[in-house]
DNA sequence: GCTTTACTCAACCAGTTAGTTGACTATAAT
DNA sequence: ATTATAGTCAACTAACTGGTTGAGTAAAGC
């Protein structure tokens, strides 16, 4: 089995992107955040309630996903609405998309086939 | 439009795999080693070559993507053979995928409708 | 046996991250 | 007018990151 070579082109900013949006998803807390949002539009304060931290800190977090165009933050009279953009994490997707073939990956079945006969199975 | 409400179980490894894969991902040069190792099976000297940075740099990143378990490193007389696990990734974009709905996004959608009325086209 | 190759390891450095606290501002409610 | 709420900002800390260099090790080649 030959794996198309497939040469991809990206610019700066697409790198950048790809950067700031994979890293606001490294941390647990913006997931946890970005899990929330997708059941709806909420304020920042509600968003903090269920942390064991303080608010600054969630309001650092929610910075990072507003900088990484993962949230938009609306300021409404004293409260700050915020909601999930989806467009970087489509192009996160995309990206990913690209090693499909791996998931069923043929080393990787290979691997358990080798575990079974290490098992004796 | 009502989003499901959906109530996400997920064991404390499983954030963890995630942290790791998220960030390993988020830097440029590990996503090239990756896109790298999606042609093929490659040793550590081959794979630095083309970055401008030392080995031992390049072996971190590997570090990295190995610890996260996205690729499988072999020792092989005094070469390290690499080659990309799938599994991991997979795992990233079934994370992802539960927000797929909003990469149509209503939200974005109306942004770009927004847009287009400011720019009065 | 000596030299080159392909690395690893430890130490160091500068910049970033994730959190804190305390002081402040602006809006809303009484 | 006063008070409570929602949030920002600046300063600080501890830990982590991404890179470096120099020394060391183990396998291959001559």
């Amino acid at each position: 089995m030959i794996v198309n070579q497939k040469v991809h082109f990206m610019t700066v900013q697409q790198m950048a992107q790809l950067d700031a949006t994979f890293s606001a998803l490294s941390d647990g807390t913006r997931r946890a955040i970005v899990a929330r949002l997708a059941d709806g539009e909420t304020t920042l304060s509600d968003l903090a309630a269920p942390f064991d931290m303080s608010l600054t800190a969630v309001s650092k977090h929610l910075r990072v996903l507003s900088d990484a165009g993962l949230v938009d933050i609306e300021k409404r009279g004293r409260t700050r609405h915020c909601r999930l953009r989806g467009t970087p994490i489509k192009e996160a997707v995309d990206w990913l998309s690209k090693y499909e073939a791996f998931w069923i990956d043929r080393f990787d079945a290979l691997a358990r086939h080798l575990a079974r006969e290490e098992n004796g199975t």
